[in-house]
Formats: C-alpha cells, structure tokens, sequence
DNA sequence: CGATTTTGACCGGCGC
DNA sequence: GCGCCGGTCAAAATCG
C-alpha cells in the first residue's frame, strides 16, 4: 500500500468492533482525525487500505488509556476486561503512579493526575466539561502519533518559536505556532518518540480561527528546505548530549520539509503510523480518570474544535472504512 | 527585505 | 521560599 496511507489506530486487540459503542462515536472520531490530518483522507476514497503495523506490548502500551474512557465517562459500555497480561499491565501502572522513575512514569503520573477522559460528542463534551479557568497544564489539547511522512504532510502553516529539551526524553520538544493568521492561538508541539524514535508525537492546542488553508501554497515563504547542501551534520542538542539526525528530521526542518517543489507528491506520503484519539478533559481535583495513560496517549477537544468539525460538512465520513483502522 | 529558524533568557506552575 | 520544568519571548542568524 502506498506509504502515505493512514497505517494503524490502536484498539485493544481483544475488542469487537463495536468497541466504539455506537456509530456516532466512531464517526467523531473520524471526525477529529480529518481535523487534523485532513489531507489523509483527501485520498481516501480511492485506496482507503489501512493496516495495523503494531503488535503484541506495544498494542497493550498503546491500549491501556482507552480502558478507562471507555468505561467510565461516557454511555458505552464497559469493554470486556483485558487479558491477563493487561491486567498485569494496569496494575503495573498504577504502582507506578507513585514512583517516577521514568519518562513515561512521569507523564503517566501528570496525566492521570489531571485528566478526565471523555468519549462522545461535542455536546456531550460540552456537558461533562464545564467552562474551566484553563491553566497551561489544563488546556485542552490533542495528540496524535505520526511517522516522519506525516509529520510532513501536516496541511496547516506552522511557524517555530521554540525548542525545548525534555527531561526524560533524549529528543528536543519543539514548539510552532500557526503562521497562516496572525491571531492564530494554535499550537503545535513535535517530539519525537523516545521508545520509537520513528514515530513522532504532535501536541496540538489551541484552535486555529481561520479556515484550513485550501492548499499547501499557504506555506508559501515558510519553507527552509535545508535538505540540499547544509554542509555540517546537524545534532540535537538535549542538555546533556547531541544526538545526530538525518537531515529529513522533523526537528531540522519541522515545518514542511520537502515540500516546495512537489505538493501532491508529499501530501499523499502522509503517514499516522500509530495513533490513539481521545476526548478528554482535565479534573480540577486532580482525580484520576486514566488508569492506564502513557506517555503518548491522549486527545482533548473543545467546543470550538468540533465547531471547527462541522464546518468540514464537505467531506463525506461514508467514504472511509473507519473499522478497518482497528482491525 | 521579509519570513523563518535558532537559541538563550525569562516566566509561571508545581512539588518539596 | 526554592528549585525544577515546560512553555514562550525575542534578538540574532539564516534563507530565498
């Protein structure tokens, strides 16, 4: 199959395809990811193959925050309780949650601290998740997983204003805000996947407050192709050591790499290996509504996000094989 | 020359 | 109060 196509969304391996609970589910979920990669599904409808590329512990890891969404906040039902193996798994988690010994112990720890999972519609969120005075921790984000091809393939101009080394992590976090509109309030961060480092993690916040741009020709000015002959080899710096990239990483030329020249070429290589979709919001009280979030693993949309949603009434959902992601 | 990237400084939240 | 950490700012560098 064709490189760009979206590869694999994680679900417990063990569930039915009406994990989901209900179509509306499924199709909002649809939903957010046209939301932020709505360039995937630009050529969906003629080679809508997916494949599933993770297996076995990584599935689990990739699974175990969906445990809970599933069964607590939402009006589905409680998915069938995982194998053994997970259950060790969750249990392990929650050990953890008091020992930081780890980066991903660490993140599990801030999140589940702070996170209240949701799964369901903009309304339902809007009911569940009460007007919050949003600290910088507690705005509401997403998360999503992609390849490097993906990462290129992001349709949205995004201009960089930061870089930050990560505790824990031997990867720099950058950070870009949305060049297109100058009010813009979104933004993105990119990480790259300290367990696989082929994998990077986009943080977006924010909602942008202009369309998306139609084209890529909005990024017209903002590309820095430093592919062709940057004579040194570039290094990210982390505070402790540097780490030698190739010069197609996303931390060398973030934005839009490789995509001057040839539009449809890059925006069909995009490319979400893995990826795990979540409604969520965050607990004033601290309660922990995750069990099982790790590192990678969460989605959060605001009002405004699935207002955004609605306005992509263009695209037709029933073009796509969404069950197929999951098996 | 305008737009973007780089990078150290700065700031606020949070835990101890 | 202090230090750590993550996020942002802004000046300088870089690129087309």
């Amino acid at each position: 199959m064709a490189d760009w196509a979206l590869q694999a969304v994680i679900r417990p391996k063990q569930y039915d395809d009406d994990y989901f609970g209900s179509i509306d589910t499924k199709k909002e979920y649809d939903q957010a990811l046209l939301f932020c990669f709505p360039h995937l599904f630009d050529h969906q409808a003629s080679t809508p193959s997916m494949e599933t590329v993770v297996v076995g512990d990584e599935v689990e890891q990739l699974y175990k925050p969906l445990y809970p969404i599933f069964g607590t906040e939402i009006e589905l039902p409680p998915p069938p309780p995982p194998a053994g193996a997970a259950d060790a798994d969750l249990q392990v988690i929650h050990h953890h949650h008091h020992h930081h010994d780890s980066y991903h112990e660490v993140q599990q720890d801030q999140e589940q601290a702070d996170i209240k999972t949701y799964c369901g519609s903009a309304s339902k969120i809007s009911q569940l998740a009460p007007k919050l005075k949003k600290r910088k921790n507690q705005q509401k984000r997403v998360v999503v997983q992609v390849t490097a091809d993906g990462l290129s393939s992001d349709p949205w101009a995004w201009r960089k204003y930061g870089q930050k080394p990560i505790k824990g992590s031997i990867y720099p976090r950058s950070y870009y805000r949305c060049s297109s509109s100058k009010g813009c309030m979104a933004r993105r961060q990119v990480e790259q996947s300290c367990t696989d480092p082929s994998i990077y993690i986009l943080t977006y916040t924010a909602e942008h407050n202009h369309p998306q741009p139609t084209r890529r020709n909005s990024l017209a000015g903002i590309n820095r192709n430093k592919f062709k002959t940057t004579p040194k080899s570039p290094t990210i710096s982390d505070g402790c050591k540097s780490v030698p990239i190739t010069m197609d990483s996303p931390f060398n030329s973030p934005t839009t790499p490789s995509v001057s020249s040839n539009d449809e070429e890059v925006l069909q290589q995009s490319n979400i290996k893995q990826e795990t979709m979540f409604y969520s919001n965050f607990d004033d009280q601290g309660h922990t509504m995750m069990t099982g979030m790790n590192d990678e693993d969460h989605m959060v949309f605001s009002d405004d996000f699935f207002e955004g949603l609605e306005d992509l009434s263009s695209y037709n959902c029933s073009n796509r094989q969404f069950p197929h992601v999951f098996s």
